[in-house]
DNA sequence: GTGAAAGCGCTAACAA
DNA sequence: TTGTTAGCGCTTTCAC
C-alpha cells in the first residue's frame, strides 16, 4: 500500500496536527521537529494525497479548458484522438508539456506521487528505457505513445515505421534514385532508429550502397533539417539523387535550403519526409501518413482498459503509409502542385 | 454554499445511504424511492463532488498526458502558453475539445457541477453570450479567450482584432488595390465581426466603397474560403483587386482554388489573411500575426488570479501586428519566396 | 509547540 | 429495502 500521513506520525510519533503543519510549512513547530518529521518523510518517501487535500481544502488546484473543435497540428491531433477516447468512457484528460527531460520527469513523479490521475499515458518521450521501466512499480499503469518497452508491463501505441520507412525508399528506388540520404531523428529515439534500419534493410534488399556519410543526423526539428543540409553542401559534396529525411518538420527544414540555393526539388534532388504534416501536403511533400489521432485515441483506449480491466503490457502498432506527391519526380500530377482542400473539421 | 448529499437527504428523509444507492443507480431501492429522491436532486440542482468520490473510489477518472516540447499549431501554441503559466503557479490543466454546441455545454456543466476545476477557461466558442452571463452565477470563475464580455464578471483575454486588420487593410490599400473582397468568419463570432468592422472603417477613411457583393461569409475554415472563392468565380464574377480572408484557414482555402484555375497570387490578385499560421510561412502568406501562445499564458494567469487574489472581471487585450510576406505584390523579397527557418522549439 | 478531534462529501459494509 | 456508521487522507480549530 503507500504510504500516508499516519505512516509518518507513526514512525516518528508526532500527531497528524504537527506533520501536517510541517508539510505546510507552518512557523508553529521547533527545528527540531521539522528534521525529524522532513527526514522520515524522505524515508518513507511520503507525498501528500492530492485528492484529500482537494476534499478538505475545497480547491482543486487545476484548470479545466475548454477548447472547440478547430485547427490542426501534430499534437492537437493526437490531442484530440486521446480526448475522444476519454470523453466516451467518462475519463478527463489533464495534459502537461514538459519543458525538457529534467521537466519530464518532475511532471511524472507529480502525476504518480500525488495521484492525480488513474493512468499516465506518455509521448516520445526522451526519457531512459531504465527510467520507464521503473515507473511501473507505482502501480499506475503507464501507457507509452510511440514507444514499445519490451517484457515490461507498461502498454504502448506505436507506429508501423519499419513499413512506412519501406515504401518510402523503395519509392526513391523505383524512381531511379541510387544515392541516396538520410536524415536521421536524435539518437536512442524509438522512430529514428527504426526509420533509419528499415532505410538501411530496404537499400539492401535492392543491393544498394549506404555511403555512411549520407547519413546525417538531425533532431527532428527543422533547424534541425536546415543544418544537415547546409552542412553538407557548405562542405563542398555533391548532391544526392535523394534525400530520406527521418520526419517532415526536418524534410522541410532542408527544403527551405534548397529552395534558398536554388536546388530545384525534385528535378535536381527527390525529397521524402515522413509524418504527414499540414504543411507537407502545401509544400507538395511525398510523405508517410502518420495516423495522429488514432495514436491518441488508442493510447487512451489502452490505458482506460490498464485501469478499468487491469490488463497490462498490451502493445499496438498502428500502419503508416507513403503519401505521393511530388517531391520525388515522376507522375507530375497538376492537382498535387496546388493546395489540396481539407476536410472541414467543424461541427 | 452548494448542494450536498447531506442536503438531500434533508429534504427526502432518506439517508445518505439511500440517496447514494439511487445515485449510483443501485437496484436495491424502490422506484418509488428512487422518484422521490431524484426529484429532489432535481430541485436542488444537486451534483456530487467528484472530489470526495475521488476520495472515496481512491480513482480519478482523469488521464494525465505529458507531451514533450515539439511541434506547432494554434490550439498546440495556446495551450503551451496555458501549460507554461499553470505549472509555474503549481496548477495543472485539464482539456477537453468541445465536439460541437451541444457538447460544449455538457462539458462545461460537468467541470461546475462537479468542481473539478478551480476555474474555467473557455475558448472562442459559439455558445451565446446569455449563456456564457449565466455561468458565473455558479461561483467558478471563467476566463473568456477571444471574446470579453462587457459588464460581467468574467475575465477575458482578447485580440486587438482592429489594429491587425485595419493593418492589413491600410497594407492592401497602398499597393494600389481599391476593389477589394472580403472573406467574414462565422456570424456572430466576436473575431470575425472585429474584422470585418475594421475592414470597412479603414476603407471608409479611405474614401473607397465596399461592395456588399464581395463581403463573401465563412466560417473560419479552410474547405469555407475555397466555397467563398469557387462560388465568387463560378457565378462569372471578375477577380477583385485583393481579397482579405478573415482567418489564415479562409485564404489558404481561396488560395487552394485560385492555383488550380491558374490565377497567380500576387500577380492577379493580392491575399491577405488573419492569425499567422505555419502554413503561412511556407505559402508567403501575408497576413496578422496573432501571439498563440501569449493568449493562453495571459489566460492562465488571469484564471488563477481569479481564484487566489478573487479579482474578476479583468480585460486584456493583446496586440496583433501585420506579417508582410508575399502575397500582395510590391517587395518581393526573394528570402519570402522560400521557406523560411523556424525557430528551434527543442530543449 | 503539540495533540485530540472534528470534519470535507462521499461510499459501502454491516445491521436492522 | 433502508439506515447506521466507519472511514478515504488530509487540514485546522481548540485545548493543553
Amino acid at each position: 500500500m503507500h504510504v500516508t500521513l499516519r505512516d509518518v506520525c507513526k514512525r516518528t510519533g508526532y500527531s497528524t496536527a504537527t506533520v501536517s503543519r510541517v508539510l505546510n510549512g507552518s512557523p508553529l513547530v521547533t527545528e527540531a521537529t521539522k528534521k525529524r518529521v522532513l527526514a522520515v518523510v524522505e524515508e518513507l518517501g511520503y507525498q501528500p494525497s492530492h485528492t484529500a487535500r482537494m476534499l478538505k481544502l475545497k480547491r482543486t488546484d487545476m484548470l479545466a479548458v475548454v477548447f472547440p473543435p478547430l485547427d490542426v497540428g501534430f499534437f492537437t491531433e493526437v490531442l484530440r484522438g486521446i480526448d475522444a477516447a476519454t470523453s466516451e468512457h467518462n475519463y478527463h484528460m489533464m495534459t502537461a508539456f514538459s519543458h525538457g527531460p529534467e521537466d519530464e520527469r518532475k511532471l511524472i513523479n507529480r502525476v504518480i506521487r500525488e495521484r492525480r490521475a488513474d493512468a499516465l499515458i506518455l509521448m516520445n518521450l526522451t526519457l531512459p528505457e531504465s527510467y520507464l521501466r521503473g515507473l511501473t512499480r507505482w502501480g499506475l499503469p503507464v501507457t507509452l505513445i510511440d514507444r514499445p518497452v519490451p517484457r515490461s508491463k507498461m502498454a504502448s501505441v506505436s507506429l508501423d515505421n519499419r513499413v512506412g520507412a519501406r515504401a518510402a525508399t523503395q519509392h526513391l528506388i523505383e524512381h531511379g534514385h541510387k544515392r541516396i540520404a538520410f536524415i536521421r531523428g536524435p539518437d536512442g529515439t524509438y522512430d529514428a532508429d527504426e526509420r533509419l534500419a528499415a532505410f538501411r534493410a530496404t537499400m539492401k534488399e535492392h543491393a544498394l550502397p549506404v555511403d555512411e556519410r549520407l547519413i546525417w543526423s538531425g533532431r527532428f526539428t527543422e533547424p534541425s533539417g536546415r543544418e544537415a543540409m547546409s552542412d553538407w553542401l557548405d562542405s563542398g559534396n555533391s548532391l544526392p539523387d535523394a534525400i530520406f529525411a527521418g520526419n517532415d518538420a526536418m524534410a522541410i527544414g532542408a527544403l527551405g535550403v534548397l529552395r534558398e540555393r536554388g536546388i530545384d526539388v525534385p528535378r535536381d534532388v527527390a525529397l521524402v519526409g515522413f509524418d504527414n504534416v499540414e504543411s507537407a501536403r502545401y509544400l507538395g511533400l511525398t510523405t508517410v501518413n502518420v495516423p495522429m489521432r488514432d495514436l491518441g485515441a488508442k493510447a487512451a483506449q489502452v490505458a482506460i482498459d490498464q485501469v478499468t480491466r487491469r490488463q497490462a503490457g498490451v502493445t499496438h502498432r498502428l500502419p503508416t503509409e507513403l503519401v505521393v506527391r511530388n517531391s520525388c519526380g515522376g507522375h507530375r500530377d497538376p492537382s498535387l502542385t496546388s493546395v489540396a482542400p481539407a476536410e472541414e473539421r467543424v461541427p
